[in-house]
DNA sequence: TTTACATATGTCTAATTTAGCATGCATCAA
DNA sequence: TTGATGCATGCTAAATTAGACATATGTAAA
């Protein structure tokens, strides 16, 4: 984690770089969407990136502050909360400003995937067989 | 000019591109300020950046779309102007959300500066005695 | 028409960032 | 215990970015 110690001022330019990369803002919209935690491989599976970058791109969104961790056995969730800075809660309306149909294929896949939690628990793998029927419809 | 029609959401992530960087925040925080134009050898000045980082910086956040130029004579002035867009809105009640005395520094240094206009206009050079007695009080 | 000034920009270098690949480490199931 | 799954991370090369320096362009003043 950085040290805002030496510039304060920092702390927000590192937010404003977490947002400036594609897939970090997708995933960033995506949280902020989405009422729920989610987990590394649905997130690689909704956005169809590598689990090398969605790893590394939560790490830097989680650095910054923006989202948080939380493991549950050999899974590791990520979500968003709400925090009661000014700043922070105006970087969420920004977010959320970006119109949503330039999001439409990352809601319409995150919504199947989400759709096949077994009692709201994240229960099947990135590469299983009945992801690979519905993705790409 | 960055090309947005390959990717619309680039336009977000360049924006806050361009805010990731702390001379470029501390500019667009002082341009959101000071309800008035700012030409580049006060913002230098103000800043105690090169000329060569201050152009550089500028034509970012001008590429960018958050700010514009005007040329007046041989001054370029750089400002804010309103936009109607909801994210555009956000955007600068985000930078505006900074403390603001995380920000003291060079909101004294921008009231001396901009305090030698004349007649409301940009007269007084960079290198200029009278700015060099007052910029280190 | 020189000269000074305000600004932009091209080149080089160093630092940072990104993606791809491979590997390591848990956790869980068989 | 073995193997499979979910995830993190170290290494490398490629791309991007930032600053220093030098120079170019345009304007205004002498």
């Amino acid at each position: 984690m950085k040290n805002f110690e030496i510039n304060p001022l920092e702390r927000y330019t590192t937010i404003f770089k977490a947002l400036s990369e594609l897939t970090r803002l997708k995933i960033m919209w995506l949280l902020l969407s989405i009422d729920s935690k989610i987990s590394v491989s649905e997130i690689i599976d909704v956005l169809e990136e590598s689990q090398y970058n969605v790893s590394k791109h939560l790490k830097i969104l989680k650095n910054a502050g923006l989202i948080h961790e939380k493991k549950e056995g050999k899974w590791s969730f990520y979500y968003y909360l709400p925090s009661e800075a000014l700043f922070d809660k105006y970087v969420k309306e920004t977010v959320m400003a970006i119109p949503k149909d330039l999001m439409t294929k990352e809601i319409i896949r995150c919504e199947k995937r989400l759709s096949m939690r077994v009692d709201g628990k994240c229960i099947i793998g990135a590469e299983s067989d009945e992801w690979a029927e519905l993705k790409n419809d």
